[in-house]
DNA sequence: CGAGACCTTGACAACGTTGTCGTGAAGGCT
DNA sequence: AGCCTTCACGACAACGTTGTCAAGGTCTCG
């Protein structure tokens, strides 16, 4: 495997890459040959500088288009003073999980409707990765670095944001770091999934949810906790699963809490990919309609499923669209909560033994 | 909006972004001070170029990464003699569609285990669009473009090539153009799923697809009628709806469909998306195992729906993997099919009149 | 009619890197 | 010992653009 560029010590270049190279593009100094100017009087043109006559304006236009004069992004960026490239990096944990898909959606939107291109990576959850991307991002002088970040350390986005980037947390936030974010109060969220449960008569509410280094994560176990006691029901450690990054051992997390002597009748699901893996072993088992689910992150299909699946769900087309904002506005700061909903299904429905 | 940079004669830099500059990075000439040697040599020894006595390399390497020293992109974009940028310009129809999600996480792992980074952006099948996104990542240079078209003309595709980036389809292909593809067999797809139905006794059989102009869209159909009329059996005009490009009006397809004197005892769906409003549409006439069902694209918990969803499947992953290995391989070229299977599931073995 | 202000245009340096060439020292060979 | 090659390193131009400044022309106004 090639290092990436940024990197520390790595060429930028990488591995050789591509096969003949094109006719020369024309640059700056063809389109003046052409118009019979200097080329720092097409510059003007091209940039819309004043200072210009219209009637060479118009010749130079003319010119330019004659030869199809492009900017050179490369040399644009190398030499402005404020060192923009209209570039943003992204990185997210999966841009195959739609939660991430659609959160990448929103961004690409706003992006685009500002002449900025975006570049993506996911990090499936590996910090390493993480920090060699965003160097590689860095190091492409992206003006800014929008990202879900993994980690507790915030160093490599310091150094982001040293380098000149902007930095805007999506969906999950970090200590030490003062920068705008976008996020969803997942307690709030847990906790009216779990308190929807409570008020059909459940009591025996188990949790499965991803690790607990895991931003969101962390707030939606809280929501179930909360939920729980303020309605004087003790956590039983029993029924608490937070393990379930995979899978395969989403699905183990399930089977275990069913196989329990006093299994659950109700499960509360903290993510999407969780959620779905444990409709499927609840049919597998033929509980489907026995045992009540609620869900983070809604879902394709989760209308289709029978019984539907009730879920907490978030916009993440209007998360991504609100970091992408806020990464175009230099003023931009601060956190911003978007709302999640709760979209009864039936599977949420199912009522408890009370 | 503003226009993106690559579009003829829009600045490169587009509005103002971000905020205020960070520390200067330090460059090659600051490495080469506290090293002691010429900023060349420090060049050499970043790029591990020949010619540096190990003890120097020692001491120039030791500068570097006390300064934290990174390679400025832009300017060894601007001056290497290959042009080379280490970047990938993917262009799909939607990053939010499970199918080109999987297919964009595919590029990426290719890419990111090179050292190359991922410019992405959606195209919603708007031709504008896309022509406006090959010019900006023209712009930048990337070394390889990586798109399913969506229009017959080649000609930006042709002007991405001609400056000097490779291009490489993907899912779709186009007249007039020699580069490399990665295509699927959608008429023997197709073909294959028809005749599943044909197999379990319907000759009735409803085909729901996008538009022609889309090419999937075409080879699809051409195999729906070729397994038809292998069958013996005439297209009826009636049963062929080819304009479900969004979803609302995929549904009302649908609804059509079953609304006819002679309603189709069967449907094939050409897509994902379609197959998905297929089963909502059954589902709430109380039809859905009545009428078989088989579509194109496998998706996300359709085994878990009642019944279960038979599908034609792709591996959109190992599509998008091998696109970016020939973008990558200067010798890359030809169309490279990759093969779609069959998976059986109950929607498609529901038995026809026969 | 002359002085100043303004407008249009061009010359040139600079951004940070890679490619080319030159230079001096060390080493190998007869 | 003398010559040629090799090696390690540096000087410098160049990539295509933006920023700064100066030059020359036109206009305004007293």
């Amino acid at each position: 495997m090639g290092s990436l560029p940024g990197a520390p010590m790595a060429p930028t270049g990488g591995p050789p890459v591509g096969g003949p190279i094109g006719r020369r593009r024309p640059t700056l100094r063809d389109v003046a040959a052409l118009a019979g100017v200097s080329f720092k009087t097409v510059s003007r043109v091209v940039n819309g500088e004043p200072g210009v006559s219209p009637a060479v304006a118009d010749r130079v236009r003319e010119a330019a288009d004659q030869l199809g004069y492009r900017p050179n992004a490369a040399a644009t960026a190398l030499r402005r003073s404020d060192h923009r490239t209209a570039t943003f990096g992204v990185l997210l944990e999966d841009a195959g999980n739609p939660f991430f898909a659609a959160l990448l959606r929103g961004i690409e939107e706003v992006a685009r409707g500002n002449g900025v291109a975006v570049f993506t990576s996911s990090t499936d959850l590996d910090v390493d990765r993480e920090r060699d991307m965003t160097a590689a991002f860095a190091a492409r002088q992206v003006d800014a670095l929008i990202t879900a970040p993994t980690e507790s350390d915030a160093q490599h986005l310091m150094r982001a944001l040293e380098e000149g980037s902007r930095v805007v947390l999506v969906d999950r936030t970090i200590d030490g770091i003062d920068v705008p974010a976008v996020l969803v109060d997942n307690q709030a969220g847990a906790r009216a999934g779990v308190e929807h449960l409570l008020s059909q008569g459940h009591r025996r509410i188990g949790y499965i949810g991803r690790n607990p280094s895991i931003y969101t994560s962390r707030g939606r176990y809280a929501g179930y906790v909360e939920a729980l006691t303020a309605a004087g029901i003790e956590i039983d450690p029993a029924l608490v699963r937070r393990e379930g990054a995979t899978r395969s051992s989403a699905h183990l997390q399930v089977e275990e809490l069913l196989d329990l002597a006093e299994p659950p009748t109700a499960l509360f699901t903290a993510q999407d990919l969780i959620t779905m893996t444990a409709v499927s072993a609840l049919q597998r088992r033929g509980l489907a309609d026995r045992v009540a689910l609620v869900g983070f992150d809604d879902f394709e299909l989760a209308d289709l499923l029978q019984p539907g699946v009730t879920v907490i769900a978030q916009d993440p087309r209007r998360m991504g669209a609100l970091a992408a904002e806020l990464a175009l506005d230099p003023e931009g700061s601060g956190v911003h909560l978007v709302a999640t909903r709760l979209i009864a299904r039936g599977s949420g429905e199912i009522a408890g033994p009370g």
